[in-house]
DNA sequence: TATTGTTATACTCTATAACTATA
DNA sequence: TATAGTTATAGAGTATAACAATA
């Protein structure tokens, strides 16, 4: 270590004392920062975002949404559902079906090769994932998940 | 209750019951989006969003930043940085220094101005975070600060 | 009259490259 | 030659309003 790095550290040590690093909401901006950085990076090599990801994962799950429900699940507004589904309808991913009972609605499913794609990107995802939460218990990922789900989700 | 929404559950609850919901990075994002509006929401009576309140948290604190350290602190890109203390400076609420060190680094501090705006934009970031955290325990808080700092800083 | 999905549009955010002045 | 800050610009993401079909 130099003289110069004593009397002044680097700024990233300096900075992580601030009363800012120790704000709930910073911490969380950087932690999701990171984790949507590296889910993105896993993702590209499947041709998937963050977005059109969780949109593919609702739709190979068994729960069939409608694209209304797609937005305010995700946060998003329904304008920008519809680009997500196009990209993925048009990749035969997903399918959209008129839901019999409201005409109006369109209810999402994901095809065969939907599902095989989702497969091998959940396992890319995961691969990452591992790496930031190696040093992390199992205990300790079930506490944070927990409590996270109480941020998530407060009524 | 109605027959149909016993049928038929509500959108929200369904997919809560989806893998993705229980995954860790979508609580993350969640529970992000939902701290980030709610600053947002509370830092624009004071003129500020996130951005521009971490910039001013760390200029109003006395670790003396130059450009670069806010850049990688807040994972921003510089010229980024430059935008943001742009309009920080403009309201006088900031100021650049040349590091008498490093001419080509400007060191930022805060005016005595923008230190009394970032107590009050800090009590009502304050005050909305409480809501969300108020029926989290002191001890939960910290555990949760605590794993979170792991992800957020993981070296 | 209200809601679902859609389109169009504008605005913000983000990423990239090139430039200057200092080191 | 490399780095700090700046500028310009294009791309992605986000928000808003208006519209057709259906309830």
């Amino acid at each position: 270590m130099s003289p110069a790095e004593r009397t002044r550290p680097t700024g990233r040590d300096r900075l992580r004392d601030s009363t800012l690093a120790g704000d709930l909401s910073f911490l969380l901006a950087r932690a999701n920062a990171r984790a949507l950085a590296a889910a993105n990076t896993a993702l590209a090599a499947h041709g998937l975002k963050a977005r059109s990801y969780s949109v593919l994962a609702l739709a190979a799950d068994d729960v069939r949404p409608t694209q209304r429900e797609l937005a305010e699940f995700l946060h998003l507004d329904p304008s920008q559902v519809v680009a997500l589904i196009d990209g993925l309808e048009q990749r035969q991913l997903v399918e959209r079906h008129a839901d019999p009972a409201d005409r109006r609605a369109n209810v999402l499913t994901a095809t065969d090769a939907g599902r095989a794609l989702f497969a091998r990107a959940q396992d890319a995802v995961r691969a990452v994932g591992l790496d930031s939460l190696a040093s992390m218990t199992p205990r300790d990922h079930e506490r944070l998940a927990h409590l996270l789900r109480l941020l998530a989700f407060p009524d």
